[in-house]
DNA sequence: AGCTGGATATATCGAGTCGATACATCGTGA
DNA sequence: TCACGATGTATCGACTCGATATATCCAGCT
């Protein structure tokens, strides 16, 4: 599924322009998918040339005129096909845990700092996330609560782990390092190569 | 982090060829990261160049020829400085979730299959993992327990979630497709494409 | 009055990633 | 013998990401 098919899917919600559409994936999304405007607009300009959605002008006082789109009836039949057809893929690209798996390369501080940045991200998004479900749960769709509850489940499942191993992380890790085994920031310190 | 990062981290364990590389990622990241070799190739052959790793031809018999590459000094330290220096993104891009936020415009039998899908590939994911982890856990620095038991913790709760929510959507979706609203599948079925 | 920062809005570019594919070698089992 | 799967290197097009540019307007500060 590319940008394409899920533009048409927030369009099947009403009508919306590339900015509004970012918007509603940021607030409804936020956990388990994202998309740039430098993927939002050219999909959108080939939904439009392929006659899937319908863009029209509307002026604005007190800020820029946009351009709003609403799906057709092609498009629905295609996002409705596409839905259908392809297989659901689920994919986790998280630098924090190869960070993480190479801790022993990481000087102490550094490491304590970017789990407690991790930490402090996942509670700020999981209050963003349990104001966003207490204003509009009883607007949604079973299915938009079970994907919602999905992401808000295993957040607060990886924010209760990374609170309950913290410490033992950071004694492990320094037990290492003074036990003989060189850390980066020795090995940094020393490199002058 | 690209995977010039990564496959300097996984060559700081030791010498490996591409297609190593990306057994090992397969192997010990699996549920966080991913490169295939469309990345891993360029990656190595750029690392080269700049002098990061070292290449040599190694002749196997009964297999192909390889060429294992180590990690040089220089590779080291860049490794070291980026680890340090870049603040650490986690992202999940879930087709799955759209898929289900969408879930009323699905069919009720492709909905129960792609859920099934999921917790058939979580729970299989589990397994293999809990088995490499049997197998290497006396092996392992306090990091890559850390990074792993995290990935197993988020997934086995993840599957909970799916396990204890499937009947719920299942129902719900099929009263609410019953109550009048139509669903995807008639909309193709009418559409006569 | 003037200035800055932030929200709204559209658009593009380069760098990087993904998935598919091509090619080649060798062992195993039908 | 011959297809299949594992090992191995490599590349291409399509797509995504992040940064950036441009522009308008409001709110708040000096």
């Amino acid at each position: 599924m590319d940008v394409k098919t899920l533009c048409l899917g927030v369009l099947s919600m009403g009508e919306r322009s590339g900015y509004e559409i970012k918007k509603t994936v940021e607030e409804s999304f936020h956990h388990f998918f994202r998309a740039g405007y430098g993927s939002i607009y050219p999909a959108l300009a080939e939904l439009e040339r392929a006659g899937h959605v319908a863009g029209r002008e509307v002026a604005q006082e007190g800020r820029p005129a946009k351009r709003v789109y609403g799906i057709t009836a092609t498009g629905r039949d295609l996002l409705g096909r596409t839905l259908v057809g392809e297989e659901p893929r689920h994919v986790v690209r998280s630098e924090f845990l190869v960070l993480m798996y190479f801790a022993h390369l990481l000087p102490a501080e550094r490491l304590a700092a970017v789990l407690d940045t991790m930490i402090a991200r996942f509670r700020d998004g999981l209050a963003a996330d349990l104001d966003h479900y207490a204003r509009t749960h009883d607007q949604l769709t079973a299915g938009q609560r079970f994907a919602l509850g999905y992401g808000r489940t295993v957040v607060a499942a990886a924010l209760d782990y990374l609170e309950r191993h913290r410490e033992t992380l950071l004694d492990e890790v320094t037990v290492s390092d003074a036990s003989g085994r060189p850390q980066a920031g020795d090995a940094l310190a020393a490199a002058g190569d």
